[in-house]
DNA sequence: TCGATAATGATAACGCATTATCAAATAAAC
DNA sequence: GTTTATTTGATAATGCGTTATCATTATCGA
C-alpha cells in the first residue's frame, strides 16, 4: 500500500470520522458512501497495511471479531452498547488492579469492557411491544 | 446426554478439578487423561449439554476462544498469565463502574480482565538465553 | 441378561472471518 | 500522454473452531 487511492482515502477518512472502533464491514459500510462498489478485499488488506504501519489499532473485545480505531498510545477502554452493538472509547480508568489479583501474581495491564445503553440507545428505546 | 458415560463423567471432573477456565483442547486434554483415546466431538457435544443445562459458563476473553467453567453465580473477572496462557478466576471487583462511562451512558455491567504473571510462572522464569 | 436407545469416535461438513489469486483498472513516475 | 507497477474487485481458497453424520459401542431399564 504505497499509493494513495481513492479507496484508501475513503477508508482512512471512515476510520477517522468514526469516533469510535468500527468492525472491518462497518468499515465497508461507511467507506462505500464515499466509493461506491468497494470490496471487502480492499477493506482488509487496508486494515492489514495501516496496523502494520502502526496507524491503526485493534481493538479485541470479548466475543467479538476485531475492530480498528486510530492508534491512540493512550491507556484506554471501551464501552460495548447492548442495544445497537456499537463500542465507543472510554477514557477514564480506575486504575491499579494488583489488589484484585491473587496473592503471588503479578499485573502487568488490564483491559476493561463496559456493557450498557449508550446515550442515543437510552433516548430511544425500542417500541414495548416488541 | 441422559446417561452417564466414562467420557462424560471424566469431562466434568477435569472441568471441576481445574479451578480455572478451560479451553476445549485443555479439557480434551485433562478427561483424556482418565479415558484414553476420547474424542474432541464428545468433548464439545458434552460442553454444549452442560452449558445449555446451565452447569457450566462460557467465559470470553479478549481475542480468545472459549474457556468453560463451572457456573458460579457470583460476579468475578479473570486473570490471564501472557507466560502460560492460564486463565485465573479473580473474585475481586473495583465495584461500580458507572463513573467510568460517557456521561448520558448507562452501565448495567462490566468485564475486566487481568494480563501479567501467574505465581508459577513469576517463580519460574524462562531462561534469560531464550 | 437383553433390548432399546443414547453416546461415542472418526471424519466429513459447516460457518465465518480472513487471505490469495488474477485480470482489469489506475496511480504516479517519466 | 505513456508506461509501468501497484491496487482494486470478484471470487475462490484458506484456516480453524465447531457441528453433523453414521456405524459401532455402551448404558440402563425391564
Amino acid at each position: 500500500m504505497e499509493r494513495i487511492t481513492k479507496q484508501s482515502t475513503a477508508i482512512l477518512n471512515a476510520i477517522q470520522a468514526a469516533q469510535r472502533p468500527l468492525l472491518a464491514p462497518e468499515i465497508l459500510e461507511a467507506a462505500a458512501l464515499e466509493v461506491p462498489g468497494m470490496g471487502m478485499a480492499t477493506v482488509y488488506r487496508n486494515i492489514k497495511s495501516l496496523v502494520d504501519n502502526g496507524m491503526l489499532t485493534t481493538v479485541h473485545l470479548p466475543g467479538e471479531n476485531p475492530r480498528y480505531e486510530p492508534s491512540h498510545h493512550h491507556h484506554h477502554h471501551h464501552f460495548h452498547c447492548t442495544r445497537c452493538d456499537k463500542v465507543f472509547d472510554v477514557h477514564d480508568c480506575p486504575g491499579d488492579m494488583q489488589q484484585l489479583a491473587p496473592k503471588g501474581f503479578t499485573v502487568e495491564s488490564h483491559e476493561i469492557t463496559l456493557y450498557g445503553a449508550c446515550e442515543t440507545c437510552k433516548l430511544s428505546p425500542p417500541p414495548p411491544s416488541a
